[in-house]
RNA sequence: GUGGGCGUAGCUCAGGUGGUUAGAGCGCCAGGUUGUGGUCCUGGAGGUCGCGGGUUCGAAUCCCGUCGCUCACCCCA
């Protein structure tokens, strides 16, 4: 490429036809997130670097896309949502009616290198509800989740949520001697477990948390099993017996809203944030060739920790890309090709004037039209007809005018027909025909 | 940040072992003589062969560097 300014690594270009594709999305999460009762809201692109630090969890804030400003000010281009959520609730929570039903649609920035499905740049689609801690808002906040990607025409065949607790994580790893302190560095284990495999991770726990090798590993196996399995491991233990209740009774109201078939618990799962208290999850394609498209989870102390008034909250992100990768290899996508309702055509340079007050009246009345900017053959016009996406041609002609008539011609059937200029204006002709 | 692969027109790619004005298809523009498109025919625009340096009489072709793309690792929205 000779151009001189390209663009930024991990950054994109959206011409016409990827906007369509973009638009398509971005409608879709719109459309669901207001059919749950859901508000849209936004925030700054840039934000005070603090607002990430100790919040975000290590992963994010080695990864910001910071740097100082004119003023001597410490900023990030943002690199997720929730942080800016918090914010304006610290400010205004306490006037707002319980729960709190808020999305956006932010693009978010990270400085790392970009490869497939990760970019230094993306939408991310973000739902949270605040204001109830009970695990119904949980659950709701999966099932939009689900049905955004219902909505792009991806089925329980295409992706699953694989769902977890980091409070069963943390009785089971408490019912298993290991300390408080020690269970965040725990959860870092389980969280690589997938990557590193049993022995490592086995090894790593051990060594973490200072149970034995045999009952870390006890507790590795056990995160791939269902409930009622966990649950009749720790008979004696309350605490681990509370847990796999209220996900028990998670996993009734997914099934009670029709989404239970995307669900499986998966204790694997623990996510990267340092903020997340509660159940979290993460949406994947089932085939598992692309990473996680989605990931939340709850997140009760955050308002605090940003001073805000202490609420419970839920929620997740989606981003655009990965999304888009499965929309494209499931053949989702949308057309992107032109379209238009009727393209005008003059015959002669004297019936412009008349052509263009046709098209004009034509977008008044909402229909999408276009005609040649310059004089040009018929021929010429037809083909540009054509490459518009005109589904009808209305020609304008000295003989028919004069008549006080227009042709109009189908574009797929062929078929012309005569149509008076005075219906065309007001589609009358278009009711009588059909 | 680490490692592998790649980098020729807008796109997809040709260009044996270095040799004169770098090619094709598609796309784009213009024509095929101002009343009809999706086929066809003709012509045209468009490339400092990513960039810089080196080897050579001579490099798209070999060597080094660099940038970019891409895959994997790290890590994960």
């Amino acid at each position: 490429m000779s151009n001189k300014f390209k663009r930024l690594p991990g950054f994109r270009d959206f011409p016409p036809e990827d906007l369509t594709v973009r638009a398509h999305v971005f409608e879709a999460w719109r459309r669901v997130s207001r059919r749950y009762g859901f508000m849209e809201y936004d925030g700054p692109p840039l934000e005070p670097l603090e607002l990430y630090v100790e919040k975000s969890g290590e992963e994010i804030v080695a990864q910001l896309y910071n740097f100082q400003d004119k003023g001597d000010r410490e900023v990030a281009l943002r690199p997720e949502m929730t942080p800016s959520l918090a914010r304006m609730l610290a400010e205004r929570s306490r006037s707002l009616p319980k729960p709190i039903r808020w999305f956006s649609v932010p693009q978010l920035f990270r400085y790392e290198r970009h490869q497939r499905g990760r970019l230094r740049e993306h939408f991310q689609w973000n739902v949270d509800v605040v204001g109830e801690k009970g695990v119904s808002a949980d659950a709701e906040v999966l099932a939009i989740g689900i049905d955004g990607l219902r909505e792009l025409g991806l089925t329980d065949q295409d992706v699953r949520a694989r769902v977890s607790d980091r409070r069963l994580l943390s009785a089971l790893l408490g019912a298993v001697g290991v300390e408080e302190e020690r269970r965040p560095a725990a959860f870092s284990v389980i969280d690589k477990m997938e990557r590193e495999g049993p022995h490592k991770s086995r090894q790593r726990l051990s060594a973490e948390t200072g149970v034995s090798s045999a009952m870390a590993g006890d507790v590795l196996e056990l995160l791939g099993a269902d409930l009622d399995t966990v649950a009749a491991h720790f008979p004696e233990r309350d605490e681990v017996g509370q847990e796999v209740a209220r996900l028990s009774e998670y996993m009734d109201i997914l099934d009670a809203m029709g989404v239970g078939s995307f669900v499986e618990l998966d204790l694997r799962i623990v996510r990267g944030l340092a903020y997340y208290t509660g159940i979290v999850f993460e949406l994947f394609d089932r085939k598992g060739e692309l990473r996680a498209i989605c990931g939340g989870g709850r997140y009760d102390r955050l308002l605090e920790l940003v001073g805000g008034e202490a609420q419970p909250a839920v929620g997740f992100g989606m981003g655009d890309v990965v999304l888009t990768d499965l929309l494209g290899e499931r053949g989702l996508l949308p057309n992107t090709a032109r379209s238009l309702d009727f393209y005008v055509v003059a015959v002669g340079e004297e019936l412009r004037p008349r052509a263009l007050s046709l098209a004009q009246a034509l977008r008044e009345r909402g229909r999408s039209v276009s005609y040649s900017l310059k004089r040009q053959a018929v021929g010429k016009q037809f083909k540009s007809a054509v490459t518009e996406g005109a589904r009808e041609v209305i020609v304008l002609g000295p003989d028919e005018v004069a008549r006080g008539v227009a042709v109009v011609r189908d574009m797929v059937s062929g078929k012309e027909r005569e149509v008076s200029l005075e219906d065309l204006g007001d589609d009358g002709w278009r009711m009588r025909e059909s």
